[in-house]
DNA sequence: CGCGAATAGTTGCAAACTACAACTTGAGCT
DNA sequence: AGCTCAAGTTGTAGTTTGCAACTATTCGCG
């Protein structure tokens, strides 16, 4: 299979991968989400080149994720703003951020840079993943994964059909 | 910037898309969280070339995501398996999931293939992010991100510093 | 032992994508 | 008109991806 065709794939990680899956749209994203909208903006808080920011941008408003207006009065200003559907992409940043954070900063360094509030309760804590029927935090070994139809695990095929007599 | 130097980055974002950012990895992790553990499992699934997949199970096994086995017994059989680290980037495959399902599936089509339920209680419902102080639900719109050390959002900079006696 | 099947890769090459820097376009200011 | 700024576009070189065929190692079996 190409890259291309990723998003035709009967998956829903599949097709959110065709969508931010290509380098430096999250990036674009974090910006948008700390309240950036320019194209210069984008372009020098992220390091990526403007041909590619270009090119990005106009991919992201094309699938919905993005909006851009001119807004008038200030030179031939143009804004990127995230619509409701990007919106919503939070949980997926706020997730490589707390990963990111767990893992990816040695001991003996400075730490990660951003801390999280919440604006309810004014905790200072990342948001957690939990089952929203009874409450409980999740991790990977808590759920399964069910197919469509099926009531079973859409689990490993593993060793099933080939060397049918052999076990 | 290149992306060969996004790990370097002071953000945790950008380091962990140095992990998990390149194309196909993500689909990658997906079959290895539906329980898949060997090379031309992962490639007939994912349907990625071998060249590319054998590059980023070599990258995993390095970023310490995978774990690589010689499971001995049957022919040459190589196991790759998730490791605690790889483990907890679950809830960054499954906010994709729920993203995907909720936006990606047109009305008219046959929607999801995959139902997640929780082992705890028995519940068929996505995992939802919620604020681990109070247990409410967040949004992008209901955190602030601080930056370290300062008091104060590290909201977008906005016309600043330029343009200093224009207004 | 020697053979064929299974598994896990590697290699070579063409096509596609990325990066950099310079250039273009169009709006507003003076 | 001429200047500046924002937002791109273009040309070109370098890097990555994808395909298909090939290699290497192990196992089971006669």
């Amino acid at each position: 299979m190409r890259w291309r065709s990723v998003g035709e794939v009967n998956c829903s990680v599949a097709r959110t991968l065709a969508v931010i899956g290509e380098r430096w749209t999250m990036l674009i994203l974090r910006e948008a989400f700390l309240g950036r909208r320019r194209f210069d903006d984008f372009q020098r808080n992220i390091g990526i080149a403007r041909n590619i920011l270009a090119t990005r941008l106009r991919a992201l408003v094309k699938d919905g994720i993005l909006e851009r207006s001119r807004a008038d009065g200030e030179h031939a200003r143009v804004e990127y703003r995230l619509t409701k559907k990007g919106m919503e992409l939070y949980p997926v940043l706020v997730a490589m951020l707390k990963w990111g954070d767990a893992w990816l900063w040695p001991a003996g360094g400075k730490g990660p840079p951003l801390k999280l509030m919440h604006r309810g309760c004014g905790a200072k804590a990342m948001p957690a993943l939990v089952c929203p029927n009874c409450g409980d935090p999740v991790g990977a070994r808590d759920m399964i994964a069910l197919a469509r139809g099926a009531a079973r695990p859409a689990q490993s095929t593993e060793r099933a059909a080939h060397r049918p007599a052999s076990r």
